[in-house]
DNA sequence: TCTGCTACTGTTACCGCTAACAGCCACCTT
DNA sequence: AAGGTGGCTGTTAGCGGTAACAGTAGCAGA
């Protein structure tokens, strides 16, 4: 319970370190950096009396003299997600050998924000700019555009990309999907999602997954949506209420993991036929399916190798702009008949 | 997939929009910044340059010559655990409101890497910083102490704080749900949870567990550990483990919800009566819960408030340093019999 | 002995913006 | 008419570092 600042002295600077060392601020800063030649006695001299101050280097001022901001901004649209913390690992991970530090911006999914929290962004002048999908609004995209700083969305390839990109065709991953359940006999196919108008990417998978069932005469004979509260919660109560209105379905198609597993849960309670009378399948690849009681079908939307793979882009800032596609790999699990 | 600089010319700055406006740099800075009088048609030439040339201001350069900061730096241990999330929500829809803007560090419970994130956000001058728990190596206390801006430690308020400090007594937590537990009549008591030596917070929840069993004369009749992997999984798999080593346990009291969550799909997967053969409770409160077939005791962390508390602190930046315990509600669930 | 080079340290001029202060003008006031 | 007074705009001097360049000393080679 000490005051926050014991020595009443303003806040350190070069000087302070230069004056208790006795060499000029220029050669601290030069001990500090690790750059430029400095001979032993005098850098052990400096980073003493550094260390007995407690000096901590203002970036700031380094920033503005150097012109160089060790920064990167990821714009994200939620934490909660369980999606984005797996992307976040990825970009930490090649990150941390770069000298380059990830800054996290969240906007909820809204488009105003979005652009508010680049805006607040870039006035740090960040060496890079990671943005999952490609939906913005026009000032955003002129924003980036004009930052001259390498710009990654991540996430989805599915339109065009600012610079570069990283991402899975959603609309692909949702025609595979509908394709595996219809190889394996279902016919009677139902959707179940979020409601989000701004969930471009889910979007994108039920317009892939539709055409397909298209492709093979068939149309979704029932959809379901659902916004906020436990996803877990709301995929037990929205398959319960599906089922209630066309008992006949024989498959259910979430758009995430979590309403998914809900799903699974209610079925087995009910003592439903899982995957014979019904099938489930659901999107992301989530860990946490691992603990349930059967395997919910899903595709694995490589996250961890997006957020890597953006990192690189960033760390590297190569002159040409380049759209990596990543290909999601259906996983079956239990809910879908073998066909 | 334009260039990123569609404009060859340097980065904006004030001077750019001070000549295309035909005013000082200092009336563009305070248009820009609304900030001092301006006449309505100077403050629309001005708007409208910066909007034509797509201005973004340089925070770095505004921050040094006026020696303010909007960041306030948030260290957290983990973003896949769940609670980080609804801390950083609490704690942005109080900053929201002031133009502060929080800047997320991942420490992965690791304490060198904690030091290394604080002495890297400090060295951004942030106007407060909050961080999860209150171990900290003593280089990092040292840092927090002299920065000489408002500290708030969250979570944990079982120890000795640097500066303010909003969160639960976790020793306390732990010994409610013992005393719960005793009285329901439970006598064969088991506890699962993470290895990780550096979550002092479930330590001191265990520590507090054991007392109260120590004051009615019991003791823990099993213990397991784990570490990484998938969190309801893992509580399957311990949950297995532990049955199997002692038969006739009759309580299982989980370090957390997930792997809590893990432990009743099993029993209930098992057959066996919960919560008459057997107990189980969690800790934490995630929504996850709502979703389960039965409803697993818990203990609400208070993660929404203890984030809004410690935002108000930093906005307010009060001269005396405060504590602010809350008080997290034992929710008994299914999972407890009705003593 | 003088030159040239290397190793080290210091000096100067900004980086882009804002605080503080200094005008200037129109309009009152007395 | 002299002296406020407020509204608006410009000037100056940094903020705390770093790039670029300028010494200086010591030593090897010619």
């Amino acid at each position: 319970m000490t005051k926050p600042t014991p020595d009443p002295r303003h806040t350190l600077t070069l000087r302070d370190v230069s004056e208790a060392s006795g060499v000029s601020e220029m050669t601290v800063s030069r001990v500090l950096r690790n750059r430029g030649d400095v001979s032993a006695p005098t850098r052990e001299k400096v980073l003493e009396a550094a260390r007995a101050l407690g000096y901590v280097p203002n970036k700031i001022a380094g920033a503005l003299a150097s012109q160089r901001v060790n920064l990167v901004g990821v714009v994200i649209p939620s934490l909660s997600n369980m999606v984005f913390p797996e992307v976040m690992t990825g970009i930490s991970e090649i990150l941390d050998g770069t000298g380059l530090q990830p800054v996290v911006g969240v906007t909820n999914y809204l488009p105003d924000r979005e652009e508010s929290v680049i805006y607040e962004m870039l006035s740090w002048r960040p060496s890079g700019m990671i943005i999952a999908g490609l939906e913005h609004s026009a000032a955003s995209r002129a924003m980036l555009a004009r930052a001259g700083i390498p710009i990654v969305e991540i996430m989805d390839i599915d339109g065009d990309p600012i610079n570069h990109a990283v991402g899975i065709s959603h609309r692909r991953a949702g025609r595979q999907m509908a394709e595996a359940i219809i190889a394996a006999g279902y016919r009677k196919i139902a959707f179940l999602g979020t409601q989000m108008p701004n969930d471009f990417r889910a979007k994108k998978r039920l317009e892939g997954f539709e055409e397909a069932l298209a492709k093979a005469g068939l149309t979704l004979i029932d959809r379901e949506y659902y916004s906020g509260g436990s996803a877990l919660l709301k995929g037990r109560e929205m398959t319960a209420a599906v089922l209630t209105r066309n008992p006949d379905v024989d498959f259910l198609y979430y758009s995430n993991d979590m309403i998914g597993a809900g799903g699974l849960l209610y079925c087995l309670a009910q003592g439903i036929d899982v995957p014979g009378r019904i099938g489930l399948a659901g999107f992301n690849g989530v860990e946490l399916l691992d603990g349930l009681p059967r395997k919910l079908a899903t595709m694995d939307a490589c996250r961890l190798e997006i957020g890597r793979k953006a990192a690189r882009i960033i760390a590297d800032a190569p002159e040409a702009a380049q759209v990596e596609e990543l290909f999601p790999t259906l996983e079956p699990g239990d809910t879908i008949r073998k066909s």
